[in-house]
RNA sequence: GCUCGGGUAGCUCAGUCGGUAGAGCAGAGGACUGAAAAUCCUCGUGUCGGCGGUUCGAUCCCGUCCCCGAGCA
């Protein structure tokens, strides 16, 4: 018999054999993996966001993979949405769900809700950007001082994003972000029965299999990959553009720095990232099972998993 | 061999008109409420190349030696 709300969540940082385990699972329950990772939504960066092989989404039905065009701004709330719906869809075809990837953020919004804030936005995102070039991340942070003291206290000056976000919450809906924040979470899927799995490897395991995984990526052929991105002239400000990888290629392709000094900065962004991933998951994710290694293919930890399902 | 630059934090360098020094990057840890592979926060004692000299006091001035780079021979 088939529990109808379950939805089995593997979260680990890059490299963590995450998208392996997912492939693994789904083919013992009878699952169908979802994405949550904010780069393997984009199209035209398989290789460099580690997207699963042709042959692996043969095996196993995937979604939400390489949807968006390289020019769009993909969102948490249009991933969140999709998300549900996959995974409703997954219930009524007495599938599993597998929700597999690294974004903390998108895989928190789907367990524990979300706020009901409208989306910023793009015009309103843009004038914000326009607005910070003009006069200043600072004087953006004293305005938001003024209209919305509670955000502007929790938000360091410096933080750009998030500073830009709150004040653009302010401008857009007039109503100051800390008043919607201050709204229950909304949960999309309360009925839903979360089993979480989390890779949280130790450092030096991942450190190598991060370095390995970039020299396989180049292999792949990831500079030609951005070699196409390049030819595109999109504004670097886009998303799939932050991508690691992504923006060291770049300036290899545009003649700034050697190859050798793009593939290593390359690396080191993505264990730098790796270690934000697992801070993220050992603190704000605190149920399920957790593997202090990297999956690759350890029937114990399979068979542990298989206890939670 | 001579001349000129340099030798300061793991790396690249700033600085001290003489009162024992600080940025960026790296490293470690952390945050995260609709851009999140984003964005941000915290953490800095190092024979200031060695040895002498001048000085109350030298990383800074002087001498000398060593090393690196450029040029001239």
């Amino acid at each position: 018999m088939f529990p109808s709300h379950k939805v089995v969540v593997i979260a680990g940082p890059t490299a963590s054999g995450k998208s392996a385990l997912a492939i693994d699972v789904a083919s013992i329950c009878n699952g169908e993996i979802i994405n949550a990772d904010s780069m393997q939504v984009y199209k035209d960066i398989p290789i460099l966001s580690a997207c699963p092989t042709a042959e692996d989404m043969a095996r196993i039905p995937h979604h939400l993979y390489q949807i968006y065009d390289a020019s769009v701004n993909g969102t948490v709330v249009e991933w969140l949405d999709k998300a549900v719906n996959a995974i409703k869809q997954c219930w009524q075809k007495e599938k599993m769900p597998v929700v597999v990837g690294g974004t903390g953020m998108y895989i928190c919004n789907l367990m524990y809700g979300t706020t009901t804030v409208p989306e910023n936005t793009q015009d309103t995102r843009d004038e914000m950007r326009k607005l910070c070039q003009k006069i200043g991340l600072q004087n953006i942070y004293n305005k938001l001082l003024e209209v919305d003291p509670i955000s502007a206290a929790k938000i360091h000056a410096g933080d750009t994003s998030r500073v830009l976000r709150a004040y653009g919450v302010y401008v857009q809906t007039g109503v100051s972000l800390s008043t919607w924040q201050a709204q229950p979470m909304i949960k999309k899927l309360p009925e839903a029965d979360f089993r979480v799995v989390r890779l949280l490897p130790l450092k030096e395991e991942i450190d190598a299999r991060c370095f390995i995984r970039f020299d396989k990526m180049m292999e792949q052929g990831a500079l030609a990959e951005v070699t196409r991105l390049a030819e595109r002239k999109l504004p670097d400000t886009l998303p799939a553009m932050k991508a690691l990888g992504v923006p060291e290629l770049m300036c290899f392709v545009h003649g700034e720095c050697s190859l050798d000094e793009a593939i290593s900065l390359g690396k080191l962004h993505t264990r730098q990232y790796a270690k934000r991933q697992k801070t993220w998951f050992s603190h704000q994710i605190h149920e399920g099972l957790s593997f202090t290694e990297c999956y690759h293919g350890q029937k114990n930890l399979i068979n542990d998993v298989k206890k939670i399902l």
